[in-house]
DNA sequence: CGAGTTTGACCCGCGC
DNA sequence: GCGCGGGTCAAACTCG
């Protein structure tokens, strides 16, 4: 498999900056990450737990109550659904589920929607038990891009916004990634807290 | 009018 | 088997 895909920009910047998990070695951009790094000495209700899943080790990226991520919790429907977009449910026998990695990230943010560059349509949002604030679901409108994202923020501190995604692009990031300091703008990075 | 959001219903997996 | 909770669908709605 190839990883030139661009995973998730902002994403991808923090996940470089905390385990460096195999797909993700090429988006480090040159760009203003280095407000990503270090955030994992931080005290733990905070910033920053970031989780990559793969398939070595299946995301159990979660959220419990207070706000802090599980990464053992082991009830957490990873990847459900198929490739192509085909209704959950609907797989053929003897097609096996094909489970994708998920990325969660944390960040200080006060809105909840980081503009990353990809454009998404919220498809769904549910209340979380445990947790006052709903979660929202959001796919990529690309057409044969089959990423969603889920956003929640904590109950335990509102200021944190979670993000996970799941899946990879298709293609081309529709923005300029000047963007992305356009992102950090939006970000309150702990570092510069 | 098209693209995106809202929201209740539905589906499915899991634990009891 | 049943209930619960998470995830998705889709019709109605809003907005530019």
């Amino acid at each position: 498999m190839e990883n030139y895909q661009t995973y998730f920009p902002a994403a991808a910047a923090a996940a470089a900056a905390c385990s460096s998990s195999a797909s993700l070695d090429r988006v480090n951009n040159s760009n203003s990450n280095a407000e990503f790094q270090g955030y994992n000495d931080h005290k733990p209700s905070g910033f920053l737990g970031l989780l990559s899943g793969m398939e070595v080790n299946p995301a159990a990226a979660s959220l419990n109550g207070d706000g802090n991520i599980n990464s053992e919790n082991k009830s957490f429907t990873n990847n459900i659904g198929s490739e192509n977009g085909e209704k959950m449910g609907k797989i053929k026998k003897g097609e096996k589920k094909v489970r994708k990695p998920r990325y969660a990230f944390q960040t200080r943010s006060q809105v909840d929607i980081l503009d990353d560059g990809y454009r998404w349509r919220k498809y769904g949002q549910k209340a979380v038990k445990n947790n006052k604030f709903p979660r929202s679901y959001y796919r990529c409108t690309h057409q044969g891009c089959n990423v969603k994202k889920q956003v929640q923020r904590l109950t335990k501190d509102e200021g944190v916004v979670v993000t996970t995604y799941e899946g990879m692009h298709s293609h081309p990031i529709e923005r300029s990634t000047d963007n992305f300091e356009h992102i950090l703008n939006q970000m309150q990075i702990y570092t510069s807290y």
